[in-house]
DNA sequence: CTACTGACTGATC
DNA sequence: TGATCAGCCAGTA
């Protein structure tokens, strides 16, 4: 399977109001230096997908931290998105990200790739 | 195969 | 606390 197939999946199966960031899936997908390559599946995701991609935030629970050249309207929309699920801000962007966190095991994840 | 790029991170300054 | 730099991986040219 694919890296971005597996990206894809697991942001799929993300519970509303839980919340995952790029280095936590690089690591449960197996690869815990990979978060950019996270970013970039991503990023290859169509404009009207139905996968939770605002659910996947940055390690400090920020949004839309660096890059973002492409898509510089997504931190708005993935902030107002996480906010209509229950997250709240603080006046920085952040948020704690703790509290939130989809705690699951490698086992699981494997279960959710069906391998 | 090499080079460049990017929804990332962690260390440094 | 905030800006920079340097490694990371996968995809594309």
């Amino acid at each position: 399977m694919n890296f971005p197939e597996k990206v894809i999946k697991l942001v799929s199966v993300i519970p509303a109001g839980r919340i995952l960031n790029y280095g936590q899936v690089a690591i449960l997908l197996g690869n815990p230096k990979a978060a950019r390559a996270v970013g970039y599946a991503l990023a290859a995701l169509p404009a009207g997908t139905e996968v939770p991609w605002h659910r996947v935030v940055g390690k400090d629970g920020k949004v839309g931290k660096v890059s973002l050249q492409s898509s510089k309207y997504i931190e708005a929309e993935q902030q107002r998105r996480l906010e209509s699920e229950g997250i709240i801000f603080d006046e920085s962007g952040y948020f704690p990200l703790q509290p939130y966190l989809w705690q699951l095991s490698h086992i699981e994840v494997q279960a959710i790739l069906g391998e």
